[in-house]
DNA sequence: ACGTTGACTTATT
DNA sequence: AAATAAGCCAACG
């Protein structure tokens, strides 16, 4: 490898971002300001999302899937293909989602307390 | 080293 | 309610 191929313990900050998403219980999600303040501040927010399109391409063991937006809603860059597998992994943990892909943030949404 | 980018958030219009 | 603007910060070319 020359340089790139950094899988999940790639730089620093990302590693943080799976770290605290890999925390999250089955049957829960978060958004990405909620993990962007763990990390430090709401404004790294857009980083979280970051980190986690990259994982998607690396397949790592991080339930992105169960981090979503502060709307309570599931917003993907991508056309249709990976936001319908999120919501059909959420759905499946017990998670109930609209049509829209929205989901009753303020019943769902993880505190994780420490 | 500099500039662009971006799965965000909040406030304002 | 929806659209626009600004903020903030790390990774990448």
């Amino acid at each position: 490898m020359t340089s790139t191929n950094t899988p999940i313990v790639g730089p620093g900050f990302h590693q943080r971002v799976y770290a605290q998403v890999r925390l999250i219980p089955r049957g829960s999600v978060s958004t990405y300001g909620d993990i962007a303040k763990r990390l430090g501040s709401v404004k790294v927010a857009r980083h979280v999302g970051w980190a986690l399109a990259a994982l998607t391409q690396s397949n790592a063991e991080v339930p992105w899937h169960r981090v979503i937006n502060a709307q309570g809603q599931i917003k993907g860059p991508i056309g249709g293909i990976q936001r319908v597998v999120q919501i059909k992994a959420l759905e499946d943990e017990g998670v109930e989602i609209g049509a829209d892909g929205t989901l009753n943030l303020q019943s769902y949404r993880w505190t994780s307390g420490n």
